[in-house]
DNA sequence: CAGGGTTCTTTCAATGGTTGGAATAGTATT
DNA sequence: AATACTATTCCAACCATTGAAAGAACCCTG
């Protein structure tokens, strides 16, 4: 009597599981694996975070790595190839108002010492493009290339504040997200934050984890009239109060607007000062 | 009397040219379409560069902007995506290096306010992973995300020397590649400079074109010794002197490499005195 | 406002790259 | 030595992939 091993197992369905989904798809599912958690990982990791077999993910990795979207270091793990990142660099919202913004960042981050943040949108969060700190700045919440969210942060507030209104609606119709150390918005008072934004061109938002924080955000405006990005400087809760930073970040974040093309509003005053 | 096509152009031996690539290869290449030079393109631009009928490119260019690595402008031209450069931020050798070596680099630019670069190699160029500059700098050559040689540029030559054997003989058999403005060196040498890099853990070089300018680079040591970067200094030719400038690059790259868990090996002289 | 030229998009039948189980080799752990 | 895991090679079945063709949507120019 042999062992009929059919019995045991629901005999594979399809035989072929997963089968069908594009190459593509699933080359792209391999480099979406990579977090900041995992930036060196093994082939079989690779397969199972990705959920393919091995040998397919072999094969395909294979072809990352000709290219140089991949790297193989000496252990045999994989890591995200400088190939990758040089093609990554001539993105428009990525590097490209990183570019023209870091001289502004800078001159920002050289009169306070405290944390200077560039963030895109990106769907439904923010990216953060560039991050400027101090070696023994306070601790941040963010990295290079992370993620935050839109609506609990002064940084994503203001990118809400400037998406299409279809886009903002959409957000504001979902319940909120408990985030510890933000008092979450009701819709009301949410809508009203982002009306005083687009107003003023400055949000701000306290944390208290994982440290007592202050930030300041303002948007960044293309020539079309856009909000592209947002800037941002975070400060210890207590230094320096807050209406004395929002200045300084809001003619930062104008001086970029104004390299990126934006004619900027000029309010009536000044208009009334300069034609005498 | 028809016109007969088929005697003018070979046609078409198989029918299906160049049927048979990867499908990964491909989507690949229409990445490796985007350039300094051409970051936004249409589809038959992208189909055309990268060599491939129309409605292939448009195939898999849709699979890339559902995934990010593409973004579509709304004229209808292709940029490259944040996702993307979200993931290649994971690159080690790329966002890795520079944000350890970040603030070192702030440091050196502060004090010397000139061209401050970092780079790391790729096969046989180097990648510019960073770049400071004040914002009224002498012009400089190379971009974030741009390639430089590794013979005729002091970042180069710390990275060639920094290889391991095998490929410097690669590349040191290769006849010199004129490049305007720099001196080629014949092999004899080029072998005696990059002793001497090794040596001293200084590479120099001056340019003419596109300005008279000096370049000091230093190495980067990873914790195994290996040089996984180089760092750069620029100055106009007449400025500061090199060997001023030298010990500072110095410093500022033995600073990051020891936050990569470089054992720096000390001098015999310094080690002499701490020991009394 | 036709009309020639271009780019973009959809369709579809043929097909060859893609697939993953199975087997093998290599490596670490018990 | 045995066990467990990972990495790699092999190969026959098969379905995603392919690109010519045709249509749709825009330009321009006369």
């Amino acid at each position: 009597m042999t062992v009929t091993p059919e019995t045991d197992i629901p005999p594979a369905r399809g035989k072929r599981p997963k089968q069908g989904e594009p190459v593509i798809d699933r080359a792209l599912s391999l480099l979406a694996v990579f977090s900041d958690r995992r930036r060196a990982l093994t082939l079989s990791e690779l397969a199972r975070y990705a959920d393919m077999p091995a040998p397919t993910a072999l094969r395909l990795i294979a072809r990352l790595v000709a290219w140089g979207a991949l790297e193989r270091l000496d252990d045999g793990r994989y890591v995200v190839g400088v190939r990758l990142w040089e093609v990554a660099s001539l993105s428009p919202r990525g590097h490209g108002v990183r570019e023209i913004a870091l001289p502004y960042l800078e001159d920002l981050f050289e009169v306070t010492r405290h944390h200077v943040l560039l963030a895109v949108r990106d769907n439904e969060q923010a990216v953060l493009i560039e991050r400027l700190s101090a070696k023994d700045a306070t601790e941040v919440a963010y990295r290079v290339g992370g993620r935050a969210p839109l609506r609990s942060t002064a940084i994503g507030l203001v990118l809400l504040a400037g998406a299409d209104q279809q886009f903002q609606e959409t957000i504001l119709k979902r319940p909120p997200e408990n985030e510890p150390g933000v008092p979450e918005m009701p819709e009301g008072q949410l809508r009203r934050t982002l009306s005083d934004v687009r107003r003023t061109g400055i949000a701000m938002i306290r944390r208290t984890v994982p440290s007592r924080t202050v930030s300041v955000a303002s948007p960044i405006f293309d020539a079309q009239g856009s909000v592209v990005a947002s800037l941002s400087i975070v400060v210890p809760d207590g230094s320096t109060p807050p209406n004395v930073l929002a200045p300084a970040v809001r003619a930062a974040a104008r001086a970029v607007s104004r390299n990126l093309g934006h004619r900027a509003a000029v309010s009536a005053e000044a208009r009334t000062h300069s034609q005498g």
